[in-house]
DNA sequence: GGAACGATCTGC
DNA sequence: CAGATCGTTCCC
């Protein structure tokens, strides 16, 4: 399992999006397969930067490989890869992961045994990720960061447009690694 | 200064 | 299907 290299991920966001489908993301004891991803840039109304660099956005224009949270609906966080170069404002939002290890932290964490990490929100909440968090670089090989442990991505994701958003809403930039054949 | 609104989740 | 709950953003 070798950490993931930045260069993979200085690309544009919906280029790298249905790469990042079965790679692992690693906080601490937690470990989970990435099944559910959708990509945003500063093109893009439903991107919180749409509107140019705010104190919020900021590590999203960072550079490629680090984590941005955010937080909201006052009660929930997010966590996006940071994608592209410098300036760009680029970011996939990781929406779904399938719990590989640290099942008992996550459960405890979330109050259930089940659907630990099945939701942007879920998955923040299961692997203990918020603000503390955001800005981490997760090319270094960290506690927190994204791993290859060989698996490749899905050859036929699942394509949508993206969930819960109410501008930009046909833009097919959601992806779904599909369970089964 | 104030109001509106979320890249959501949960329980009814 | 509506309520929770608060930081960020935008408008006056």
């Amino acid at each position: 399992m070798r950490r993931l290299r930045r260069s993979f991920l200085t690309r544009d966001s919906h280029v790298v999006a249905p790469e990042l489908l079965n790679k692992l993301l690693v906080a601490g004891p937690c470990v989970g397969r990435i099944v559910e991803v959708e990509a945003y840039d500063s093109t893009d109304p439903a991107s919180h930067t749409f509107r140019g660099v705010t104190k919020r956005n900021a590590i999203m224009f960072g550079r490629a490989g680090h984590l941005y949270v955010y937080f909201t609906y006052g009660m929930h966080h997010c966590a996006n890869v940071v994608t592209g170069r410098v300036g760009d404002g680029q970011a996939v939002l990781l929406r779904a992961v399938t719990p590989m290890s640290g099942l008992d932290v996550m459960a405890a964490r979330r109050g259930r045994t089940l659907h630990l990490a099945d939701g942007p929100g879920k998955l923040c909440q299961a692997f203990g990720l918020d603000l503390s968090a955001n800005g981490t670089d997760l090319c270094v090989g960290g506690a927190i960061g994204l791993y290859d442990d060989g698996v490749p991505p899905p050859e036929l994701p699942l394509i949508t447009p993206r969930i819960g958003i109410s501008v930009g809403v046909d833009t097919p930039w959601r992806w779904v690694a599909s369970s089964g054949t």
